[in-house]
RNA sequence: GUCUCGGUAGCUCAAUUGGAUAGAGCGUCAGCCUCCGAAGCUGAAGGUUGCAGGUUCGAUCCCCGCCCGAGACACCA
């Protein structure tokens, strides 16, 4: 049993004498914020005195005297308005950590009670290439997936692309009118993506063009507007500035979107052949949805198009999902359910749950304005359709018993429509959470982009990390007297801090909130960072390495002793890797573990700098360093592991 | 206009969901290698948590009103 809920079944003899339901309570035991309060506090004395009518300190000690907690702790200590703190004593934590040492699982106990969870993460469109805005999503989601696994859940990955939609429509014209045979049989893929920016390039202008005349005449608008505050304005100062204040930002917003189309407009006119392409094509847009509606109805030409591109766009993702090292259990992409749609739109009118609104079907969410449209008046169904369809084939034959959505917060509203539907549907037993995550955004504070422009590719960013990384394992190796490094194995390492770096920059920030994308701090080799964990994971291998012994002869239950503070520390923090585990689980959040892992990596320097292994005032206490050293190593590889990222022996 | 998020140290972010004197990293300044890997360690400075009220033993967190920013709002996914 972890160490919490050791402290928490005493706890919970105790209150049984105060109050019958003691669960709410037992939340409130939790580890220490602040050291000097000792290593576990329980709040609940506050909480009960409201029912009980007494004051907490006189609850803190009612609850102290039920407590049957000796063997544990030092005595308990009232404080503040009614904290009660708790300090362990040594020898407990020796025992635990004696009791735990030689567990594969790091003393982390299979859940009781499993589930089949599917994870429904990455998802780019197969069309175009993979960028940045699809790496939080990728990593996000793989690390949820592992630590469930770890955890003991059944999970399906699953990788929900988009291989029906659109942009499928856009390269199946591209390829018609303008593809490059050459091009086509060298790289593919490369082909397609061309040939998909182009089509939407050339859209995008005429789209402009025609948009142009009414955004300038906006621009006109907000000017006057403008104007007419400066000459007449209101006669309470604070409403006329809030006023001025207003028509100012239309004003600019409306400026901004001008100079965008105009510097769409541009990009073409200033190529004479681009020009020529589009207005060669005024209609590409109709024309490469048309090409959409005939690869839904049927048309075997556009379905042999389709059948040859996807292969070449999946292995392509296969590629980036490899060096990132990313798995799927399955790839259901929205064509896999495409022959479902009708059904589900029938099944929901069934229920009377779908209305027709302005030709198109529609389920109406009580508080929501807006529908959610399950098939548009021109009869195509929408990826809302498709998402439905999901939720039934997933529960149904997959018997999920929770869906997880690792997708971009901007979603929240759809996902919102689309879990009250299901709901009302029928799939009230299903858990659904959506996952969501903020953008990648720039150094300008506006969403990651190249300086040219255009969004990351995904490889090209892996590629620049992996350099990066390499850099500093030269620098580093070549500083050494005696380099411990083959290039071959300096190659590797550059690989695995590369990426570790990308991911662990992702993975520690809050999923929830923005966050700016740094190369320097990524590929810090001080500080929070995936280098600092997989330096300090390599520095204890090195110990073993160089006393040529073998870890794995320190799993045999051997005492594990606390003669300081430092081990005391230590052996204390990696106790509670489960409790790290639990609070990533309970709202999907893998910063938690992240924090976590940078805190014992910092426990540990301040160990290993203080607590010699070598020269250990005695054997024993030399073999139960190596214990603690032995431990730590495999939490940091665990707990990274868990994160999608390796560690290297020597580096 | 409506709705949803967010505003925390110079910068990037936390704060176990209402707990104690708001914490880290980077950067800055000052120290530590005849001593197990210095990609390390030690110390210092740095805050009216956007503003103003309210709720209570206690508020970065909950409620009300402003200010600022981002995003979503009917046939794109």
């Amino acid at each position: 049993m972890s160490l919490l809920s050791t402290i928490r079944n005493r706890f919970d003899t105790a209150l049984r004498q105060l109050t019958s339901d003691t669960a709410p309570m037992l939340e409130l035991i939790r580890p220490v914020q602040d050291p000097r309060f000792g290593d576990f506090q329980a709040n609940c004395a506050m909480s009960l005195s409201r029912h009980l009518s007494l004051p907490p300190r006189e609850v803190a000690a009612r609850i102290v005297a039920g407590l049957r907690i000796d063997d544990l702790c030092e005595t308990p200590e009232i404080a503040g308005p009614g904290f009660i703190n708790l300090r362990l004593r040594d020898s407990y934590i020796a025992s635990r950590m004696t009791a735990i040492a030689g567990d594969e699982r790091l003393g982390v106990e299979p859940t009781e009670r499993p589930r089949h969870v599917v994870v429904d993460f990455s998802s780019p469109n197969v069309a175009k290439p993979m960028h940045v805005g699809h790496l939080r999503s990728t990593v996000i989601g793989d690390a949820i997936c592992r630590t469930l696994k770890f955890a003991g859940h059944r999970v399906t990955s699953d990788n929900h692309v988009g291989d029906w939609g659109t942009q499928f429509g856009m390269i199946i014209y591209g390829y018609r009118h303008f593809v490059n045979p050459a091009a086509w049989q060298d790289d593919p893929v490369g082909e397609l993506a061309r040939l998909y920016k182009l089509v939407n390039q050339l859209s995008d202008y005429h789209d402009n063009l025609a948009r142009y005349p009414g955004l300038a005449e906006a621009v006109n608008t907000a000017e006057q507007q403008l104007q007419r505050l400066q000459h007449n304005p209101d006669p309470d100062p604070g409403k006329a500035q809030k006023l001025a204040s207003q028509a100012r930002r239309q004003r600019e917003s409306a400026a901004e979107a001008l100079a965008a189309a105009e510097s769409v407009i541009d990009s073409v006119r200033s190529r004479t052949e681009l020009l020529a392409l589009a207005e060669s094509h005024p209609a590409i847009a109709r024309l490469a949805r048309d090409e959409t509606a005939r690869l839904h109805g049927g048309d075997t030409g556009n379905q042999n198009l389709w059948n040859e591109f996807l292969p070449a766009c999946l292995s392509a993702l296969q590629r980036i999902y490899d060096r990132l090292g990313v798995r799927f259990d399955i790839t259901l992409g929205e064509s896999y359910y495409n022959g479902m749609l009708p059904e589900v739109v029938e099944s929901l009118k069934r229920q009377e749950l779908a209305t027709i609104s302005e030709g198109a079907v529609c389920v109406f969410v009580d508080g929501n304005k807006a529908p959610f449209m399950i098939q548009k008046s021109d009869g195509a169904f929408t990826y809302a359709t498709t998402d439905l369809a999901t939720i039934r084939y997933r529960t149904e034959t997959l018997q999920a018993a929770e869906i997880l959505y690792v997708v971009d917060k901007r979603q929240s509203e759809h996902f919102q429509l689309l879990f009250r539907t299901a709901q009302k549907w029928g799939y009230d037993r299903l858990q659904l959470q959506h996952v969501s995550f903020g953008t990648v955004m720039g150094k300008d504070g506006k969403p990651y982009k190249t300086r040219a422009g255009d969004t990351v590719g995904l490889e090209s960013l892996i590629d620049e990390a992996i350099s990066r990384a390499r850099v500093i394992v030269d620098e580093n190796d070549d500083r050494r007297d005696v380099p411990l490094l083959s290039p071959t194995e300096r190659a590797r390492v550059a690989e695995i801090v590369g990426i570790g770096g990308i991911k662990y920059a992702d993975l520690h920030h809050n999923r929830d909130s923005d966050y700016v994308f740094d190369w320097d701090r990524m590929l810090a080799t001080t500080g929070d960072t995936a280098a600092y964990m997989q330096y300090a994971y390599a520095r204890i291998c090195g110990i073993f390495r160089r006393l040529s012994l073998d870890r794995r002869s320190f799993r045999a239950g051997d005492p594990v002793l606390i003669t300081g503070p430092e081990e005391r520390a230590l052996a204390l923090q990696l106790l509670q890797f489960d409790f790290a585990i639990d609070s990533v689980l309970s709202d999907y959040r893998p910063h938690l573990l992240t924090a976590w892992l940078f805190e014992t990596a910092d426990k540990f320097s301040k160990f290993y700098d203080r607590c010699s292994v070598q020269d250990a005032e005695s054997a024993e206490l030399r073999r139960s360093r190596l214990i603690l050293c032995d431990f730590m190593a495999r939490a940091l590889h665990t707990g990274l592991a868990l994160l999608g990222i390796e560690t290297a022996e020597v580096m």
